[in-house]
Parts: C-alpha cells; sequence; structure tokens
DNA sequence: TAGATTGTTAATCGATTAACAATC
DNA sequence: TAGATTGTTAATCGATTAACAATC
C-alpha cells in the first residue's frame, strides 16, 4: 500500500543538508572538508557525518578529509539526483507557490513539468515562470506528459481525488503535502511531508528545555 | 549548541497525524477506535500504534479500543499542545504566508502574535488576517510581546541575522524553514524542516521501485 | 614528531516487531 | 463461544556511538 521501508532513513534525511553546505564550501573554493567542519557545523558528532558518507562509498584521506566535489558527486549520485526527474504539482497556493520558487530543486534533478489549479483567478497566470494550467486538463495532458512524481498542494477535501486521477494516468510516486494519508496501491510510493511533525518535536524540545 | 536528544522523535512525529485523524473521526461521531483501523489508514502495523498510545498514559480497553476523545487529549497533553505558545514570523514569501493560513496551529496551542518582514510592498498589508510589520520594528516589538518560538522563513542570508536579534530579545527555541544550520548557543533549541529531506527519501523510494 | 583525520570493527542504545495472556 | 482488541514482556533489528589502528 505504498509504504516501504527505506533503509538508513535518518542518515539520507542528513545528505540534502550535507549536499548544500558543501556547495556553498565549493563556491568559496574550499576544496578539501573533515567530518569535524561539517558536523559542526550541523550539531552532530563527527563519527556520524564519517558513517553517512560511508553509505555513499566515498573515500577520505585519513588526516586530511575528503574532496568536496567528490563527496558532493557522491552523494547527488546515492540520491538519485544525478537522474532527471518530471513533477507536476497540483495546487497552486501558497505552499505550491513556494515549492514552485525553490531554485535549489533543479539542483537535486526535479523539474516542474506542469502546474495545475483549479482557481479560475489562477489559471493561465505564471508563478515563478511556471504556467498555471486548468486541473479539469490534468488528464489528458499528464497521459502525454507523463510525469514522475506528483506534487499535492490542493485542499484535503480533493487530495484522494487528485492522486487517483494521476495514478489512472500512470504517475507512481507522490510528495504529499496534504493533511492526509493518501490511499495507493502496492505499486505506488508516496512520500508525505508532515509540518505539524515538526511542531511536534519543537514542543518536546519546549516542555524538556522549560521554555513554556 | 541547540542539540539536544529527544527520546521516541519517530513516535512523536506520527503524533500530529493520529491527533487529525482522530479529530475527524471525533467529528464524524466516532467515539470508539482501535489500532487496527488508524494503522491501516497510516499504512503501520497496529503494534507500532499500540506502543505510541502507550508513550501518552491512555489506555484502552480490550476487545473494543480506545475512547477517542481520551486520545486526543491524552495526545494534545503528551505533545504540550494544551499549553499556550505565542509565535513571531519572520519572513513572510510564499512560505510564510503558507505557515500563516494554516488553520490548524491554533488547535495545537500556537498563536501568531506577531509578523515581519523587510518588503515595503509587505509591509502593513495583513497576510490572511495577520498584520505584516517592518522588521526593522522587530527588537523594540519583541522587547514587549516575549514570544515562545521564533519561525525563521526569510532567505537564507539573513537567517542568522534574525536569530540572532530575536535571541538577543529573550527568543529561545526557533523553527527553522531556512536553508541553513543556525549557529545558537546552547540553552536556545531549535527544530529545522529540511524541504529537501523529503525529496530525499521519495528519490530513494522512486530508486528502489525502479519507478526511475 | 604531534595533531588531525579517516576507516573499520565492536559495543551500546533505542525503536520496532513478535508473542501471547487477558479482556470485552 | 469466537473474534477482535489491548497490555505487557521478550526478541530482533537497525542506528548511533566508542575505540583504535592507519594515514597524512
Amino acid at each position: 500500500m505504498g509504504r516501504h521501508k527505506v533503509l538508513n532513513t535518518p542518515a539520507i534525511r542528513r545528505m540534502p543538508t550535507y549536499f548544500h553546505k558543501l556547495v556553498l564550501m565549493q563556491q568559496a573554493h574550499e576544496e578539501v572538508v573533515s567530518t569535524t567542519v561539517l558536523a559542526k557545523y550541523m550539531g552532530l558528532e563527527p563519527i556520524i557525518v564519517r558513517k553517512d558518507f560511508e553509505l555513499t562509498g566515498v573515500k577520505g584521506q585519513p588526516g586530511i578529509g575528503y574532496k568536496t566535489h567528490e563527496l558532493i558527486e557522491a552523494i547527488r549520485s546515492y540520491l538519485g539526483w544525478d537522474a532527471c526527474k518530471k513533477a507536476c504539482l497540483v495546487g497552486a497556493g501558497s505552499l505550491g507557490s513556494a515549492l514552485l520558487g525553490y531554485q535549489e530543486f533543479s539542483e537535486y534533478g526535479m523539474l516542474f513539468t506542469d502546474v495545475f489549479d483549479a482557481d479560475p483567478e489562477k489559471i493561465d497566470t505564471r508563478i515563478h515562470g511556471h504556467l498555471v494550467r486548468d486541473v479539469r486538463q490534468m488528464t489528458p495532458r499528464l497521459r502525454q506528459a507523463r510525469p514522475d512524481i506528483g506534487i499535492i498542494c490542493v485542499p484535503a477535501i480533493h487530495a484522494q481525488a487528485v492522486v487517483d486521477d494521476m495514478i489512472a494516468c500512470g504517475v507512481r510516486a507522490f510528495w504529499n503535502f496534504s493533511n492526509l494519508c493518501l490511499q495507493v496501491p502496492p505499486n505506488v510510493v508516496v512520500q508525505r511531508e508532515v509540518i505539524a511533525g515538526g511542531l511536534a518535536l519543537l514542543s518536546m524540545k519546549l516542555k524538556t528545555h522549560d521554555i513554556i
């Protein structure tokens, strides 16, 4: 039912942060980097960073560190960010717009090829350069465009219906920003972002540290 | 340095999803709920849900299930969502606007008391009912308003400076949506949301399932 | 040489899963 | 009674952490 164990989840979640920092460091002409430096930046222990890098298969030089560009490419390849992924975003509200504006996604191999919304005010306008189309034209378009990823930013009531439509068009992977757990067949994968999950963790930290 | 272990992190991340679903079920007058039903909805094993509920201290009835309203209150109390938290959001771009529009946050005990931005076009307008103020007025206002949480939605280049200012005003907890790891003193907690972390996981699922 | 770092193996810790009696 | 469910203890699995030799 779209729930498939991914090993090393915590490590995978850390990868983009390494990646982003490493790109900044490379731009600053720092050609070698140690786990000590990255760990300090991220508030981790160096051994964690070392073990994470081991997963990507990259090799460092004892006493020296890792070559920045080798690390970047190792992480990119490990995450599959060297492959181009066509994404179709549905729901161009504030959150959808925010995602459309993230320049970094193209660095991560994801390209917005289609954007749909139901609001007549938005249809045929451009958001961050992306043309917003009428969601009623979605099915015929997607059968041609064949996106790899569906990004769900519609209100909760519409989420499941939109996903069902997209699955019918052959979409097999979803990034779900809605409040609901989507019900999908076993050959379809879903990554759900739970914004309230972060708030829950922050709330626990507030408690633990007697901030509130 | 603002990095403090929180136990049961995976369970805590699942709590808001239980919570949200339970509220919907209560509105549908489903007064009793079993872990089987919730697990199926979320794509988990029932034992996981049972263990999670155990953390909150709630008790179910063998053979029957849990009382919906008891579960809701148990989770709310466990997460500290019964305490009111004043939040100050800085950076009213698309992402900031999306957060300001999340009605659910008040259910979770978080109230937006202040919103700041640097863009003259936005200053003195209202976004989802919240007045946007000039970020240059932030310090004097915060010394009075004393928010519990700072929500960072500003561009990366400004994030650290904004946080430093807020810490000087006594803010000790941050929800960081910027691309950077904020450097903060040990008595300050940070919860960082890494949107690209979700994409990394989705990318790995694509790989594993030969979708791309 | 001394200090910093990686690579690797082993130890520990915590989260998930299994098993099953007790209850409705 | 049979079936569904919780509560609880134990087993397993995976992630983090420790330790230390090897390298620069």
